[in-house]
DNA sequence: CATTGGATAGAAAGCGCTTGCTGTGACGCT
DNA sequence: AGCGTCACAGCAAGCGCTTTCTATCCAATG
């Protein structure tokens, strides 16, 4: 029924072992015995056993990428930017390999089943993005788990994530950029401002809110505790926020969201509660996605170079570039000053 | 240095066929060997080999998920719907499936070559998703394909796609939607429409456009070809398009754009040329993707049940819902107006 | 002309798992 | 008591490929 490497071993008059190697290109086969070898390939239809070969091999061409949340682009642009150069069909480099996406949702539960199932595969490698849960035992967990797949010869790369002693990271300055952006609204005279902070157990979180209370600190700020709202990386999160925000101190001038998302969300709340942007409130994102800047006004935020990140850690998990001096890179997120922030009410 | 069955099956004492029966659970195992194995495969952190069990068991755990684009929401939405159908870790299905989501960037060739490496994989089931490319050579390729995977034992299933006879498909009614959005228009009043098209060979493409046209036909309004341009399904296309659309007739007084994504890049086009949304020119999406209510004003556009189509899609590709009569379930999308609609200047 | 060695091709031993078939006691039936 | 029936457990034959080792051929060498 099915054809197999024998078969076409048959109908090319050679031995098994010669179309392998015809197949696999690393070993020499004399140019005519090749093409007779091709030629039967073709005319037979031959599909490869992944399975077979993967069991033989010992290693097999899947590369796991775990994301929190595929529909967010957030995810998807770091995953397409790691598939692109893991050289998948039209990648640059040389074998097929097929991006396995893993949506974990967030849950650390699935995270951990992911990469047992990827270890299952033997995965060739494996890119973890987003932020990681700040709970010990899922940590070591995570970590063992991550050591047992590098001892298998899984190559594990973090992309956007706090680098762990197990794997090369490419990690986000995401207390810089939070800094970098409440200092621009102080730098505009905002003295109140409201803070949109993301699950409360995320290092993401947790990050960004440092960065951003020491530059009030620096400032000689003093962070109101009614100031900080924590929710979850959503719009809607962002809507409920912003108007807990507002009951808890109508006199704030600036809003910093978590995200762009949240922000959107922040923005929606602003304006339904009637108070127009920054000209009342001034509104501040995190991340630049694609939709940023088509806010009205357009969101100010801070741009993570996402898909520069994202292809540097599908080509360290392929060996084509060498790891990070340390094993770890940090890469600055850049402020982007838009519309929608400016000096507060009444100055 | 890995373990394997035959380890575990030595520290149960038991044989590995017992081994692999508990592990599979579809033969009679006594309760007590049960517990005995389960414990030694803990004890020694076994983990099966995914390879070897689907050569021998000629099938394996992996559902294909092609999508154009990871990065745009459409394709993660349905991306993540079918993922949370088709039984990974924490989905309500019982085997553990591991999504392989592949990224063709509209390229007919990686279509293939991914169909290829999903076959090559044996996978269990392929969803494909997004709009075709309506080149009868591809069409026949992609076709032969399918086939080929059915025969294998995948199950094959398309989403957002129009059907084909090789496979069941939930497609959806892009010509119905655009033809409502297009009414909805002209009962505004407008009688001068731009229409922003996305690439042209593309089903999607042709099938909004069509609707669009009967709409126009059915008012009796002559379809001016200056006012059609065709472009691609991003936001710097309808941007760009747009331009075009305004120096060919400044005249126009809505703008039809072939998606959500590029409508924004229309709206900005329009801000940047000095009119206001919907007072001068009235702009409407497609999709309804979770963005488009936070432009201002909200778009008016068409919203496709893009979780439900894709859970549907999972769960059949699973074998959990029966296939739709004839193989073909047609989902049809819901106008939602919003303020970038508005009567045409001067009404 | 015998010898050496490079270039290819083949034989065969697995890789780790599944599963059809074959035991083997224990139980219940007549 | 004798025998068919179950419920389990094990044996062993692959699944389709890779790869080490070996065999062969032929050109080049002394």
């Amino acid at each position: 029924m099915t054809v197999t490497l024998a078969d076409v071993a048959a109908r090319a008059q050679v031995s098994p072992a010669t179309v392998s190697r015809v197949l696999n290109g690393n070993y020499p086969v004399a140019a005519s015995t090749r093409e007779r070898v091709l030629k039967a390939v073709d005319d037979l239809e031959y599909v490869l056993n992944g399975p077979a070969s993967a069991l033989a091999a010992a290693t097999s061409d899947l590369v796991g990428i775990l994301v929190n949340d595929i529909a967010d682009p957030f995810f998807g642009i770091m995953a397409g930017a790691i598939q692109s150069e893991i050289g998948g069909p039209g990648g640059r480099a040389g074998g097929e390999r097929l991006a396995v996406v893993c949506n974990t949702g967030g849950s650390p539960e699935r995270e951990l089943t992911y990469l047992t199932l990827l270890q299952r595969q033997r995965a060739a490698a494996v890119v973890l993005t987003g932020g990681a849960i700040e709970d010990p035992v899922h940590l070591a967990a995570v970590g063992n788990k991550l050591r047992k797949l590098t001892e298998a010869g899984t190559r594990v790369v973090l992309c956007g994530r706090p680098p762990t002693p197990e794997a090369i990271a490419i990690t986000f300055d995401n207390r810089g950029g939070g800094q970098l952006l409440t200092e621009h609204l102080i730098g505009l005279g905002h003295r109140r401002l409201g803070y949109i902070a993301g699950p409360e157990e995320r290092t993401t979180t947790r990050h960004r809110l440092e960065g951003h209370r020491a530059a009030l600190a620096a400032a000689g700020i003093e962070d109101d505790p009614r100031w900080t709202v924590y929710g979850r990386y959503d719009r809607l999160s962002g809507y409920e926020a912003t108007l807990e925000l507002l009951r808890r101190d109508p006199g704030i001038t600036a809003v910093v969201a978590a995200n762009d998302t949240v922000a959107l969300g922040a923005c929606a709340a602003l304006r339904d509660s009637g108070l127009r942007i920054p000209d009342d409130v001034s509104v501040a994102g995190f991340d630049d996605l694609p939709f940023s800047i088509d806010a009205v006004p357009a969101l100010t935020t801070v741009r993570l170079p996402l898909a520069e990140a994202g292809a540097r850690a599908g080509r360290i998990a392929m060996g084509r570039e060498e790891a990070p001096h340390g094993g770890i890179a940090t890469v600055r997120g850049e402020l982007m000053v838009r519309g929608s922030s400016g000096g507060p009410r009444g100055a």
